[in-house]
RNA sequence: CGCGGGUUGGAGCAGUCUGGUAGCUCGUCGGGCUCAUAACCCGAAGGUCGUUGGUUCAAAUCCAGCACCCGCAA
């Protein structure tokens, strides 16, 4: 352990596991103890759950800390001192630090942000490029400073984003490509050879937290609009409508311009799809899950609800 | 014990309140019509109604327990 980086490693949700998995079996770096969100109450039984992160850590017996709040508790601040980290590495940890946090490691905190800095700063930049309707994304890695996403940018790596990805594949993707990228800038930093590169304050724009009421489809808008919302909230939360009352998610649509009617009404429905018009014309609904049910074919759910009545 | 919905032929649903030999749409298979068809017409196959127990002459349906799936909320 003496000849490797020393790495703390704040986390808590799945999307930096591989990361953490990677930097634990990397040659050059030493993963000492690793800092989650404490356990809470998750799914339907309201029963207490452990961040995947947590588990990995259990797994392979390394110190876990679990701060509420890692600013107000300092007995946790000393007991990361003790380890004389190099750095503190950040993925999607989920509190804000403090400058006395940062101040602990000998080199600097890393964090990996998921966008192209200094676009889509903020909670939800995976969401939102595609919700945008972006070409391309991608990721990157920076000082941490006490400002919202926006100290130097270490290292970056570009994500084309296809007309029929969602924020799944992308979430697939960014955990897939980031351990490299957190490899090789610990590496290039600790080694000197890396020099961090301000942020061009003109392209800020920030990626704001995903709300409820932004799921709830508005046919109104143009069906690659709504394309982009259905695959930018993709499984979770979903974007949805309601129909009798009840509420149906949609998971996977297809732009289809090439009927149309009153904004919000179904079209029609044959083989493939149910068509609902939307400002510019119509999409075709490919799959949906009815509240109450599992995943389905829209077809099979237009053919029940049709015959309901 | 956070609130709520669900489980019925291969798929999606109705039937449950008011127990009495299981129905609709789609799909599948066969036949017909047609120049032809994903369209139309005729016919067929396919279900121990999630599971266990109880009540009853009789349970998909009423009662109790269990399992699995899902929505909300966190």
């Amino acid at each position: 352990m003496q000849n490797k980086i020393k790495v703390i490693y704040f986390a808590t949700p799945d999307i930096a596991l591989n990361s953490l998995e990677y930097l634990y079996n990397s040659d050059k770096i030493g993963v000492l103890a690793v800092v989650t969100q404490p356990d809470k109450p998750a799914g339907r039984g309201k029963k207490l759950k452990m961040s995947p992160i947590k588990e990995f850590a259990l797994e392979h017996n390394l110190p876990v800390y679990q701060p509420k709040s890692i600013r107000k508790e300092p007995e946790i601040l000393d007991e990361l001192r003790k380890y004389e980290p190099d750095f503190f590495v950040t993925f999607a940890f989920g509190q804000i630090l403090s400058q006395e946090v940062l101040d602990i490691p000998k080199f600097e905190t890393i964090n990996l942000h998921a966008s192209l800095l200094p676009k889509y700063r903020g909670a939800n930049p995976i969401q939102r490029v595609i919700i945008n309707g972006e070409k391309e994304t991608g990721i990157c890695t920076m000082i941490t400073e006490l400002g919202l996403d926006c100290g130097d940018v270490c290292m970056r790596q570009k994500i084309e984003i296809p007309d029929n990805m969602t924020c799944v594949d992308l979430w697939e993707k960014i955990a897939i490509d980031s351990p490299k990228l957190l490899e090789e800038t610990l590496i290039g930093l600790y080694e000197g050879k890396l020099i961090p590169t301000p942020q061009c304050e003109d392209g800020v724009c920030m990626a704001n937290k995903l709300t409820k009421e932004e799921c709830q489809i508005d046919w109104n808008k143009n069906s690659q609009q709504i394309h982009n919302l259905v695959r930018g909230v993709y499984q979770s939360p979903s974007a949805f409508f309601y129909h009798n009352d009840k509420l149906i998610k949609i998971l996977k649509t297809e732009v289809c311009n090439d009927c149309s009617g009153e904004c919000g009404k179904i079209i029609k429905a044959d083989k493939e799809g149910v068509y609902i018009a939307t400002g510019d014309g119509a999409i075709k609904i490919v799959t949906v899950k009815p509240e109450g049910k599992g995943e389905m074919l829209a077809k099979d759910w237009y053919n029940g609800v049709k015959n309901a009545k």
